[in-house]
RNA sequence: GCGCCAAUAGCUCAGUUGGAUAGAGCAACUGCCUUCUAAGCAGUAGGCCGGGGGUUCGAGUCCCUCUUGGCGUGCCA
């Protein structure tokens, strides 16, 4: 339990507990059974710590809200617990005050945890796999990527801190009609490179960009006219391997320098190779949920997803007003199409692998596929709807110069990720991506290079070297971070000191709302207001040259926020340097 | 047309399950370094929380509706 769990149960436990000596005395009527909700106030004069429960509960009591808070606080007993008071306040709130009891558990907890401080066991025993990034082989990766990329490793890291047994995959698109594309690209750049630009044209849907130019280049230097003669369907496969094969360990480069590494490159040949595609689309079929029509094979898509829409409540007009529709598995050319590949790929997570949960990031542009997907789970029995979440977040949308860039593969024009990198420090990258995944974001190149100390990420790692060379300069004179039991937390008065404590008993709280909103932001907004008050309190007191048991206090307040904000930044993969 | 996401300070965004006077950073302005890192701190200014209805003790938050922006609605992936 986190230091915010353990205070909220102790209000809530001291308001029942005058509340049955309330009835007991006769002086409230009984029969309430509401558990008291505990908030924390947004105005810190408003109590550290506050209760509804008079609120809630006075009309059933048939008594004024203040009234029964009148009532309570004189049956409360707040000795042993974390609060030193407890006020009525406004329409009939319960402010409870904090008191050092609190703050020197917490300064222990963070001593006796270290880099576990944070951590909880709410997704104990559960495995669950992040999927994140998953871009076309066929190129470069781009802005969008890595926003997905730091979401991905940064919300796997928060659900692993939550205890869940986390696995990191890389889905590659290695298969299908892009792969085709791909290598018909690469075939006209090659034989233009061998017959002339004129003399062969290029496929109009093909990859525009000058990386399909370099890779036709080295296969010409690697191969001369050898495949200049062979039949298409053996260059096209010689092409194609070529590029993945150079294409995907550049990619495992690029995310490897966002410090991102997965536990798994799962590729999408693999099913079709094992006819697990080809097995998982019969036993849809054994199940009645396909037909033909077209020469194609159909999944019923509109059917599953309108049982279900029937199941939650809709009529018949709404699902009808949805215009739901089939999808194809089987293309009249007997090739599998994508979604149908899909299906094996997530059946495989499930049924094969055996996760309890699977969290993949798309990009907002997929969003029509989440619900077809999640009814072919159900369909094939694998309860999409409640182990399969989907976070989608909103593609970056890249300006400069006040225009947009836009990021496509086909025509370019995109900025890779290796670009980025040579641009603005990883540091600040992955502060920067780490944002709340629905919020469209704006990448400015021109801000980018010359993100200095305007970024964010700074003001928080200055802290933490602030902090460090602070501990040096004193570990210099001979003083020693003092253990928890040796501080006397009575002396630690100031607001900044007592905001301090507050801001490092928070931590747990932030991870755990990070891992069940899936959006690891939170962990980003906790290290800026931590790193404020480190620098509040900085400004404020002193250490060197005052009292012992105020140096030594201050010390270790400084030390452990130095331990907290380290920890934090490690979460969100961001380095916390020792001087700057 | 239908669907998904968004709309809060000049800009980028916070705002937990509905709670008390809506917050922070950047930009602007004013102060603070002979004493532990000024990449910092203190202060000033900036708002019909897109519009309108509803639900209730109480709405930025929930429901309906309208407006604006992004995205989707393929035998593409």
């Amino acid at each position: 339990m986190n230091m915010i769990e353990r205070a909220k149960e102790q209000v809530a436990t001291l308001t029942l507990r005058a509340y049955e000596k309330a009835v007991a005395a006769n002086l409230l009527p009984g029969g309430v059974t509401m558990e008291p909700a505990v908030e924390i106030p947004k105005d810190t004069a408003n109590g550290d710590y506050t209760t509804t429960f008079c609120l809630a509960a006075a009309k059933s009591m048939r008594k004024n809200p203040r009234e029964v808070a009148a009532i309570l606080t004189g049956q409360m007993d707040l000795s042993g617990s974390y609060f030193t008071s407890v006020e009525i306040a406004g329409p009939g709130f319960l402010n409870f005050s904090l008191g050092t009891a609190w703050f020197a558990d917490t300064l222990a907890a963070v001593e006796r945890e270290g880099a576990d401080y944070g951590a909880s066991d709410t997704l104990a025993g559960q495995k669950i796999m992040v999927e994140f990034v998953s871009a076309n082989p066929t190129g470069p990766m781009h802005m969008g990527n890595a926003r997905g990329g730091v979401l991905g490793d940064t919300l796997a890291a928060v659900l692993e801190k939550s205890g869940a047994k986390v696995w990191r995959e890389f889905y590659v698109n290695d298969a299908g009609n892009q792969i085709e594309k791909f290598a018909k690209s690469l075939e006209a750049r090659y034989l233009q490179l061998i017959r002339g630009e004129d003399a062969v044209p290029f496929p109009e849907d093909g990859y525009h960009g000058e990386d399909i130019k370099a890779l036709a280049k080295d296969f010409y230097e690697l191969h001369g006219e050898a495949y200049c003669s062979c039949g298409e369907t053996e260059r096209h496969a010689a092409l194609a391997r070529f590029g993945l094969e150079r294409n995907i360990p550049r990619m495992k480069a690029d995310l490897e320098r966002y410090g991102i590494k997965y536990d798994q490159w799962f590729f999408e040949s693999s099913l079709h190779d094992s006819g697990y595609v080809a097995d998982t689309v019969q036993t849809l079929t054994d199940m009645g949920y396909t037909y033909e029509k077209d020469g194609a094979l159909w999944l019923s898509t509109a059917r599953i997803l309108g049982e279900k829409l029937k199941l939650a409540g809709k009529t018949d007009a709404d699902i009808a007003k949805l215009e739901l529709k089939d999808d194809v598995l089987r293309r009249a050319n007997g090739f599998y199409t994508y979604f149908a590949a899909d299906i094996a790929y997530h059946r495989n997570k499930f049924a094969v692998r055996g996760f309890d949960k699977v969290i993949n990031i798309w990009g907002a542009d997929h969003h029509g596929h989440v619900a077809r997907l999640k009814g072919a789970m159900d369909a094939l029995g694998l309860d999409g709807e409640h182990r399969l979440d989907i976070v989608l977040m909103q593609l970056v949308k890249l300006v400069e110069n006040g225009e947009i860039v836009r990021m496509s593969k086909r025509t370019g024009k995109a900025v890779s990720l290796t670009d980025l990198l040579d641009l603005v420090p990883v540091d600040a990258c992955r502060y920067f991506f780490n944002a709340k995944p629905e919020s469209q974001m704006e990448f400015d190149l021109g801000l980018a290079v010359r993100q200095d100390s305007e970024n964010p990420v700074y003001y928080v790692q200055y802290a933490h070297a602030r902090i460090c060379t602070l501990l040096k300069n004193l570990a210099a004179e001979g003083w020693e971070v003092p253990a928890a039991d040796a501080v006397d937390c009575a002396v630690l008065t100031d607001e900044t000191e007592i905001t301090l404590i507050k801001e490092i008993g928070r931590y747990g709280e932030v991870v755990a709302l990070a891992a069940r909103n899936y959006d690891p932001s939170h962990i980003n907004r906790y290290l800026t207001e931590l790193a404020a008050a480190f620098h509040k309190f900085y400004t404020a007191c002193r250490i060197k040259g005052e009292t012992d048991s105020v140096l030594l206090a201050r010390l270790k307040l400084a030390d452990t926020a130095r331990a907290v904000l380290k920890n934090a930044m490690t979460l969100i993969g961001c380095a916390a340097p020792e001087k700057m």
